[in-house]
DNA sequence: AGACGTACCTGACCGC
DNA sequence: TGCGGTCAGGTACGTC
């Protein structure tokens, strides 16, 4: 399901649900994730208090007390489901009771997902945070650092940019929409971005990113906020999912392709973006 | 090192 | 109605 701006409206949605509520009960339901739950995991969670919640890339990291922080990922169907208290539904695999009486269900049908717990001073050292790349709504993501991550690279930039070691949080739909933005052919090779393309690139992705969470992310088949609502950035798209449709840059006979990169679909306007 | 293919899993949708 | 095929917001791992 989620991508940066998805992980990042959720992030903001549990800030204001569960922050400094205790964790009363806790049922593991399944544990065969792409990486099992580790077995200790409701014993060292139970009874601490959620007190801050980070993003990490795609990883949202439950800071708990006592130096500990649940490392959440979701995969492409995961969820997390802030309610009362309910008999579980199907694909509930986790749930904490938190001690206004509300619960919070990891919910996630394809199970690619993960759920993980580790020491605050290891956190660095984690194997799913530790080769994470720049965080693109930092300062540090600029056109000297991306110009230096794509020398001598010749993949395309479509799979470049979707290499969390890169930039970390970018998924299918916001680099298409970036590299749409940038008018930056999804098949040209890393390494021949350079200049001007560079700038518009970075920026491109900035802007994105940032329009998507102002619109509380993309809501595509079933997926809602923990609150339940709907992002909407999905109204925004100019060309994921739109194969077949004209390009709003212009000339009618431009339309939206689709090609396949990597087993993922790419889309895009073959005469806007070179 | 880096590029590429495949596996993991369930559900929705489409055509027959 | 059912059945098979395809596709889906992601990542890990094996191979060349």
């Amino acid at each position: 399901m989620p991508e940066l701006p998805e992980v990042e409206t959720i992030r903001r949605g549990l800030s204001k649900s569960i922050l400094n509520k205790a964790i009363e009960g806790v049922v593991v339901r399944r544990t065969d994730f792409r990486r099992p739950i580790t077995t200790s995991f409701a014993e060292r969670v139970l009874g601490k208090m959620v007190t801050s919640i980070d993003r990490r890339g795609k990883y949202l990291l439950l800071n708990l007390s006592e130096e500990s922080v649940v490392i959440i990922h979701l995969g492409m169907s995961g969820r997390l489901v802030i309610g009362k208290e309910e008999k579980p539904e199907r694909h509930d695999h986790v749930i904490l009771s938190l001690s206004d009486g509300t619960t919070m269900k990891f919910n996630d049908p394809r199970r690619f997902g993960s759920v993980d717990l580790t020491r605050r001073r290891d956190l660095m050292e984690h194997p799913a945070i530790r080769l994470l790349g720049v965080e693109p709504l930092t300062k540090e993501f600029n056109e000297c650092w991306l110009r230096h991550r794509l020398l001598g690279r010749k993949a395309p930039i479509k799979n470049l940019l979707m290499d969390q070691r890169i930039v970390a949080g970018l998924g299918n739909i916001y680099v298409c929409e970036s590299l749409f933005l940038a008018g930056i052919s999804p098949r040209r090779a890393g390494a021949n971005i350079k200049g001007v393309r560079l700038e518009r690139l970075v920026a491109a992705i900035r802007k994105v990113l940032t329009e998507a969470i102002e619109a509380g992310g993309s809501s595509l088949r079933d997926y809602v906020q923990a609150s339940g609502e709907l992002g909407y950035f999905q109204h925004s798209f100019k060309v994921y999912n739109r194969e077949g449709q004209p390009c709003i840059n212009g000339p009618l006979t431009h339309y939206i392709g689709r090609v396949v990169q990597s087993n993922r679909s790419t889309f895009f306007c073959s005469s806007c973006q070179r």
